[in-house]
DNA sequence: GCCGAGCGCGTTATGTTATATCATTGATCA
DNA sequence: TGATCAATGATATAACATAACGCGCTCGGC
């Protein structure tokens, strides 16, 4: 190697920040989705006090593929796989927000992609399935 | 007909109201994905002047399927046919925001709502793929 | 004719999500 | 020592969305 400091100025897996570290740990304590400001909200008290520096954070986990955003609630979520590289969707209970990461495979994703008609290359699907969850979809039909 | 007024008090394909029109006759010329806040700017003119208005009429319309939500752009969109039942996936450019809807058949609509696990059951399914069209790939692979 | 119901819409105010921008800090290193 | 760079702190504002109240119209009952 080069320079053990100055990190290595490339882009394969450095080390996560303080902030980063933070902020991904509040989202995998909650295993649910939270919106940016309730994480704001959550590690107040760790010293993150501003909305960009939880942006930052959470744009980084991102990129990193270890946070996803449920585009549909504008939410954000931790991977529930550790980490991921874009081949995922989620399922989404619309009562109560329950979400479940599903893991598309290789093949999934390239039928995914190849519903692209010619004019627009496809690179990266967002699929999110909404629905009911069980315990909703009971205490639907039993109304009281 | 049983009266034409009260319109028929059901459910089945009222007519638009003034504002509905002019909001989807202003996202039909656009032909493009516009925000909220475009629309209102650009239905000032014709008397609209606040917010609630344009959601309003935005969420009568997408009830209708005549207009869609871009759920990654935050944006609104005429349907490209008219008017659609919820089986559709949109192909967007993430360089221009050039977007192109994409009937979904029952099929491939029933495998999309397959993926979802047990612990939900699955309704709806909002599909976004993003790349590159024709003209902005070219752009990037040339850059001056 | 008068009234109440329902509805579309206007309006005010506010809530929620996200980013632009500049200042500060701390580590690296010529 | 002082330039440089990356991360973070902090201020301010932009962009997106809804809650809540009230008004005026039309319609149907009386
Ligand atoms: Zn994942
Ligand atoms: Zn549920
Ligand atoms: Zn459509
Ligand atoms: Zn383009």
């Amino acid at each position: 190697m080069t320079s053990p400091h100055h990190h290595a100025g490339g882009s394969p897996a450095r080390k996560l920040s303080p902030n980063q570290s933070k902020i991904l740990g509040c989202l995998r304590e909650a295993g649910e989705p939270m919106s940016a400001y309730a994480i704001l909200d959550r590690v107040r008290k760790s010293g993150i006090a501003h909305p960009p520096t939880v942006y930052r954070a959470l744009n980084d986990l991102m990129k990193r593929g270890m946070v996803h955003r449920l585009e549909s609630r504008s939410a954000f979520i931790a991977c529930g796989h550790g980490e991921c590289d874009g081949r995922f969707a989620f399922a989404i209970c619309r009562a109560c927000d329950k979400v479940i990461e599903i893991p598309l495979g290789e093949k999934e994703q390239a039928r995914l992609l190849g519903l692209a008609p010619a004019e627009i290359s496809p690179e990266t699907v967002t699929l999110e399935i909404a629905g009911l969850c069980e315990s909703c979809g009971l205490a639907q039909a039993s109304p009281a």
